[in-house]
DNA sequence: TCTATTGTTCGATAATCATAGAACATTAAA
DNA sequence: TTTAATGTTCTATGATTATCGAACAATAGA
């Protein structure tokens, strides 16, 4: 089993995280995780093709936005909210609850 | 004089705000005019080409982002603070928050 | 061991983007 | 009326991206 690589707290850029939530899909999946919890790609209902989401996973992983972990056959995503308000306090509520408040659900 | 497009403060799309902000040239324009307040495009010292530096600049007002008003042969931006408040309270903060906190300045 | 499930990776494609230089438009100044 | 200054727009280019289907890998279950 392949090791899925997570940058590290302090090297999470804050340009690379505004890039991966500027995709209204990705917003999306993270908006899904922080309702829902930790999720499996599968659970999270979208209207595109599998390949699609795991693409748009592995952008969300690699900017440090999420964490993905193996269980059985099955990848479980989940926020990385801690990390994230350590490294830039109030921006992920800022931004999530920017989201939520919009009429692009 | 073209007139030049600005959205309406209720038609400013999240996702494109976060793309716009995305860009670390684009942010620090956007960091600048909050520091210095408005300013014409020539006074952001930027190691780019003229054209770039219009190119983001549409990129940033077309979002909502500033605001851009003819002087002379100048133009000079603003940052639509109040705009971007009203439609997306705390985000502004959060963002320039994390970016001065950042060694990407 | 076979089969079904879950998700990643590969290959391809059409679209978008950041960048720059050249040409152009507008205005101020000489 | 020239000339200089300030930006925009046009054109081109190389890079990146979102998307999909097909092939692949890994695991669970029969």
């Amino acid at each position: 089993m392949k090791p899925l690589f997570h940058p590290d707290t302090a090297d999470i850029q804050l340009s690379s995280v505004l890039y991966a939530l500027s995709d209204p899909v990705r917003l999306t999946i993270v908006h899904k995780l922080r309702q829902n919890g930790e999720r499996a790609c599968g659970d999270i209902e979208l209207p595109i093709a599998k390949s699609t989401v795991s693409h748009h996973s592995r952008t969300l992983r690699e900017a440090g936005v999420i964490r993905t972990r193996t269980h059985g056959t099955h990848r479980l995503l989940s926020l990385r909210e801690e990390d994230l308000e350590a490294r830039f306090p109030g921006l992920l509520n800022a931004i999530l609850a920017s989201y939520e408040e919009t009429d692009e659900l």
